[in-house]
DNA sequence: TACTTTTAGTGGACAAACGCAACTATTCTG
DNA sequence: CAGAATAGTTGCGTTTGTCCACTAAAAGTA
């Protein structure tokens, strides 16, 4: 008798995932993490690698000149600090500006650069492109609606539509 | 004219999100901090705070007895550094068991504690309670559809399913 | 106008997590 | 038996985010 590889008790294929296989939350925690990662890999080198962060900022000032850090902030969840931070690493790399608003001396105002704006584009097309490269086993019909539940979701969790 | 309140030149509420507006990963991406967000809230002083990560591992190795780190790293998506690291804290808290696999000395195999199974129990209720409440704004349909197609993602992802 | 509260941004400190790479021990392949 | 693959451990570095306190400015209030 040939010695057999042995099989784990509990081989990946079979596990049931509990009550977590019920569960949205987990699919979507999980399939960020996979996402991220895909994600990060593409921008390799791109000065905006790492993170959600940079690019909707980056992609935000572009196209919304003018646009203020706090707004930025609210719409990715993160709180000022961070996002003081997150500008900063910005405008070292030269992508953005930051100059005080005229009208609020509390306030500053966002514009990109023409590296910025460089970097902007490339990263529409990775942007687009990942995400439908990821989701390419999906039907179109089904991520269209996906779309809109998420989108959903993501207004609602920001507390804009009420 | 009354000092009128200063509205910033490109308010929250109006701001459109460029391509992301139409890209799955960035709601995804968005959607998961507010989860991970709420979810550590519930789960606070219950010993598995913080993560995705202990939460499966303690439901997987309450319902599979004797499984493996490496088949749980596997299924949450990370390293088996990262899942060594987890169990010691597990182990620590004294959630689980750690013992050598009796046919391969390689191997290791996890076992529930009493303190864990009680968990357990606490963290099932918290678990579909945060994901049921999370999306109570999504028709009851729309959830079932949405469970299913991240449910294929994911297992794609793994490369289950081929 | 004067007083209080809210908002925008900054800076520090702290903690934690994750991935990579290198290394050991075992097991599998042929 | 030799070489490749697998499970787990450890150290390292890096990054990231959160909490908190603080300043300046503006809005609300009366």
């Amino acid at each position: 008798m040939p010695a057999k590889k042995k099989a784990p008790p509990h081989p990946v294929e079979t596990v049931g995932l509990d009550v977590l296989e019920d569960t949205l939350s987990f699919y979507i925690r999980s399939i960020n993490i996979a996402l991220s990662r895909d994600l990060d890999h593409r921008l390799e080198g791109l000065d905006v690698a790492r993170g959600t962060g940079k690019i909707t900022t980056l992609l935000l000032v572009d196209s919304h000149p003018g646009i203020r850090p706090s707004v930025i902030a609210q719409l990715i969840l993160r709180d000022r600090s961070a996002m003081g931070r997150l500008v900063d690493q910005m405008i070292d790399h030269d992508l953005v500006t930051r100059r005080n608003a005229p009208d609020d001396g509390r306030a500053q105002e966002l514009h990109i650069t023409e590296k910025g704006a460089d970097l902007a584009r490339k990263v529409r097309e990775i942007a687009t492109k990942q995400s439908s490269d990821f989701f390419a086993g999906v039907p179109e019909e089904d991520q269209e609606r996906l779309l809109d539940i998420l989108r959903r979701v993501y207004r609602r969790t920001l507390g804009l539509d009420q």
